[in-house]
DNA sequence: CGAATTATTGATATTAGTCAATATATGTGG
DNA sequence: CCACATATATTGACTAATATCAATAATTCG
């Protein structure tokens, strides 16, 4: 489905370094294959891991005692998943296979290994996690305060922006593996709602999900339902150094140059 | 109110090292002097700050077209404000300050700086990043998934926790200078409900919020009601390094050893 | 004191939820 | 390939929660 290696949430901010490549690969561990609906770890369980997303789809959830659940994250192939609960005590949030995927765990160590050894992608990362926060915040104002209708097109505006970036050159229909039942799920509706709604985007042709094949017909008309822009852009440049006396040489200059 | 210097956020995570305090303190530009009800900025404005907050509270939110809006934070001393516009081409969130409140700018230079000279403190940063978005998450949760009561609930209980660690010693009554309108707009409720859920949580004894004066009665029902606990607990220990082969001498071995 | 904001109350409207039945699609083993 | 079990989607009748609207009361602030 998606050609491209799973790293494109981290090469928007620039090429990685040789270096920094083989390290950001290395840092998962054994590979896990997972079948539709199996569950990676539950809220609550005791030193949770962070994983990368190889391939496939997977969701974050809040559960309830009543069996309720908020999907708070749909994540698509090449995002770091679990991060919310990073170096944490117990897990915040419940981690579910949407599709067939392979995932690959990240001990804490290795991450710490990546933060002092690869300053820059630990920036990379921060910057990440605020896209994150952007997101989460974008998704609490739509459930909190907008009509279900809204709800159901903002939560597939953003994920054929997400699945665009990822190839840009698709047109038609794209695996978008959510049954009602889960897209109800992520947008604080029922099953039952989450049905009427994805009919009237049919009917009103603005986009149409059936299955799991997701095709928008009139992106202009999508966002216009939605009422909000796509997410701004952010770049690394606040970590570059400009200053040039910030930047000391690889030696000491006493051992480079004839004073 | 709040006795303590506004780093409890970072603090929590071990003490800082002289030159990391300094480092932390000298982020900052000159402080604003904020009137409740003054905006810092409005969601969409370029190029966004990032701000510290060192008195004072403020919220953050996403605002709509027909006026209604979603406060998705509330910020508390040491907080940084803004965060999750950090680096963005435009802001994501509408800064307002809901009591008189003193904010420094940072900008994304000084961002930089600490991150290339203090990967300790980038690394706390990283950590309080998740945090948010475990908060985030709650509260997304809350607001797609239970009723009003147990919405303004869990954000009574939030911020007393908040606000108990900040000041362990305190009892009676806390300053939380929220309008029922303003909490209704954190909880994707209307200020006639929220009044409602005020009422019955004073009837049922549990908590009572009148003008400014928050006081929590009972803090196990509280807990009851909302069903949630209290947020996990986080360390830093992933960012220590254990291992001593993995902490390379400041000289290449070749150098210092003979063969 | 008086204006403005905030809180409270009640009547009514609307949205989305609940429940339950049926239809359709998918997957499995014989 | 079919028959069956299961999961998912669709529909309709009814209910409950919360919003909306509007009026009044209380509080704060200059």
């Amino acid at each position: 489905m998606d050609q491209r290696p799973p790293t494109c949430r981290i090469t928007r901010y620039g090429p990685l370094a040789h270096d920094e490549a083989l390290a950001f690969e290395e840092m998962a561990g054994a590979p896990m294959t997972l079948v539709r609906g199996q569950y990676v770890r539950h809220r609550g369980d005791a030193d949770p891991k962070v994983y990368f997303l190889r391939s496939g789809w997977v969701s974050c959830s809040v559960t309830f005692e009543d069996g309720a659940r908020q999907i708070v994250k749909i994540h698509l192939p090449g995002d770091l998943v679990g991060v919310p609960s990073f170096a944490a005590s117990v897990a915040s949030e419940t981690i579910q296979a949407l599709s067939d995927a392979v995932v690959a765990p990240v001990s804490n160590q290795n991450f710490g290994k990546l933060f002092r050894h690869h300053p820059r992608l630990a920036a990379i990362l921060f910057v990440v996690s605020q896209e994150e926060r952007a997101f989460l915040m974008r998704r609490l104002a739509w459930v909190g305060r907008t009509r279900s209708i809204q709800r159901v097109g903002e939560l597939i505006m953003s994920l054929h922006d997400r699945m665009s970036l990822a190839d840009p050159t698709h047109t038609g229909p794209m695996f978008a593996p959510l049954s009602q039942e889960e897209i109800g799920d992520a947008t604080g509706l029922t099953n039952v709602t989450a049905n009427q709604c994805l009919q009237e985007l049919r009917q009103r042709q603005i986009a149409s999900w059936r299955r799991f094949s997701l095709e928008v017909h009139d992106r202009a008309r999508l966002e216009e339902l939605v009422g909000i822009p796509r997410e701004a852009n952010r770049t690394l440049d606040w970590f570059e150094d400009r200053m040039p006396d910030q930047n000391p040489p690889l030696l000491p200059k006493s051992l480079t140059t004839m004073p």
